[in-house]
DNA sequence: CCCGCATCTGACAACGTTGTCCAGGCCCTA
DNA sequence: TAGGGCCTGGACAACGTTGTCAGATGCGGG
């Protein structure tokens, strides 16, 4: 009764704390303590006398408190660019399971590609104190992290390399993958090959295009300037960007695709044309092998990518001082058909 | 190199506080507090010494003291299957942008289906006091939540409603939905359609299920055993399943499937046949339209699941005393073609 | 029978923040 | 010029937990 006139009169909190679970079971505050914690030294009774108390007021302990207490909070955060995604999502997926063999909880937040909300997001973040970071950058500039890391919170980077700070970082090998994907259709005999990628600002986006122009100059193959587009990944852009070199005079015979919206996008616009157009994107899409014809693709393996990087994290949270690493994967590529086709005159 | 000697000497926080904020700056503590949250009441000039202390000691307030003292956290959890399912990641999503609207953190954990994992989760979310929980069930019994609830943890379960216990839910029609793309299937001529779904312990399994069942009883079909088939969705599970009643006597003429990992089989199963077979799933998928045949199926929006069931929760933070409400969401058939081929005999 | 030791228990401070409350100084008005 | 009100700043307690340390209790051995 008593309880449920404390409980209605104040909905927010107002629970039940060790202080109420102590004078229920008639012990001291720090049985109750040592109960709740498995620490030794409490008789048989005693415990039980607790435990009762506790399951009788429902009592649940307070992290925040005992985080104030003892420093860490046996979690981390995991701030990347978009869940929906199904890039990011096992790449979260990944990191969640390794945190959680560490007996952490993840915290993961969007940056929607906003180096503003990127900040925001990471500040509040170590607000919490969380115990470590993996970020995927959105902006190019992370100082603001500094003091942050001085304090002690561990940080890695995945998918793209911390701007004007020295931190560990673990991304795919975006120059190579993107450089055999296009070696690759040169080899099938194309010629005119165009790139259309992400936003130059993004750090994968220049790698990848530098990549496709190293392919280019390896088979002495110049490269017009309407074949290559970098920007925004949204349909309407990508779209006018791949007709653009579709069209008009020498047109490309393949296309060269960033990631894997550009690739989903450029799979419409060529599903559309009469005249076939070989395909190589970067990033493997569900169900790229039962298109007609199957994509082509550079994979990356974005859980493994999230797996190293919490390895990495946690290495550093048990302590190792380890200097600042740049760890790269190595990319696939998986042949199903679109990279295959020959060239073909307009 | 100073950086890096700090952080081996004491790799536990350590960091600045308000104290050392105040005694650097001259003030009193309060005062700092007071420029830190923007309360009025502070000179300009004071204000401004105070900022400087802030950023020359790398100073960040610590929310675990913050939440201690005022109760709330600012922070909601989300519990579901697995952030790597194309269908949670727009969820979870969602959710986030209605979090961020009010100023809060999302939390996330996977259950992978595992009922103890998710109670696991749920009550680790509550010991850090998150103020409310978004919960996509994985058990059948959610009475452990009760002591949660009654102390003030606002809930909604999406998805599936909650086991035992009177709560706010936010799902789908998945009856009416499965049960409008079987009557599409019957529409088109078919007469034995087989159904491939999840395991029956999981709700919207059950509900399509019936769908399925209500539909074919309504054009006056029988139902074989033999075309109905619950358990994992494992590609190989789901592919023998396929692959039975495809063949032997009375092979079906459709499929209906069960949910988005499913019909993903399905489709690769039928991919290899010689004779045509008619599909409709349950659950949109990426690229559908661009199969041959277009993939036919009931779609449910993960995005408007997420945002209503937030909604809701902020609703219940709000102070609003509702009464539990179950919230449904209609589905919607998207003919793409393979629901539309009409029966041929083995 | 008393002492010493081991085992169990509890009082108290501390973690870093915010709410309450009061003190002092300033300005304005009568 | 005195008094009152307003504005700014600071001292202090409290939030719920854990670590430290000391007290209480029981038991065995000398």
């Amino acid at each position: 009764m008593d309880r449920t006139a404390r409980r209605t009169e104040n909905r927010y909190g107002n629970r039940p704390t060790m202080k109420d679970v102590a004078a229920r079971a008639g012990v001291g505050l720090k049985t109750v303590s040592r109960v709740v914690n498995a620490e030794p030294g409490v008789t048989e009774d005693t415990e039980r006398r607790v435990q009762e108390a506790i399951a009788a007021l429902g009592f649940r302990r307070n992290d925040s408190a005992r985080v104030l207490r003892k420093g860490r909070t046996a979690s981390i955060g995991l701030v990347l660019e978009d869940l929906a995604d199904p890039f990011y999502g096992p790449l979260s997926r990944a990191v969640e399971e390794v945190a959680r063999a560490h007996g952490a909880l993840l915290i993961n937040g969007s940056s929607a590609e906003d180096p503003e909300r990127e900040q925001e997001l990471v500040l509040a973040l170590c607000a919490r104190r969380v115990d470590g970071l993996v970020v995927i950058p959105a902006g190019v500039d992370h100082q603001y992290l500094e003091p942050e890391i001085a304090a002690g919170v561990a940080t890695v980077f995945v998918d793209r390399p911390a701007g004007k700070i020295d931190a560990d970082v673990v991304l795919s090998d975006n120059f190579g993958g993107a450089r055999g994907g296009v070696a690759h259709l040169i080899a099938q005999g194309h010629r005119r090959i165009g790139f259309i990628g992400d936003q130059p600002r993004i750090h994968t986006a220049v790698e990848r295009v530098r990549g496709y122009r190293a392919a280019m100059e390896d088979a002495g193959l110049a490269v017009d300037d309407r074949w290559v587009s970098l920007g925004a990944t949204e349909p309407e852009r990508v779209r006018r960007a791949a007709e653009d070199m579709l069209t008009g005079p020498d047109p490309v015979t393949a296309i060269f695709s960033g990631n894997n919206r550009v690739t989903v996008t450029v799979i419409r616009v060529l599903a559309e044309r009469e005249r076939p157009v070989a395909l190589v994107g970067f990033d493997d899409i569900e169900l790229g092998d039962l298109l007609k014809p199957g994509v082509t693709v550079v994979s990356q393996d974005a859980a493994q990518l999230g797996r190293t990087a919490a390895d990495r994290l946690f290495l550093q949270l048990d302590g190792a001082a380890l200097p600042p690493e740049r760890i790269e994967l190595t990319t696939r590529l998986i042949q199903r058909g679109s990279g295959e086709i020959p060239p073909s005159s307009p």
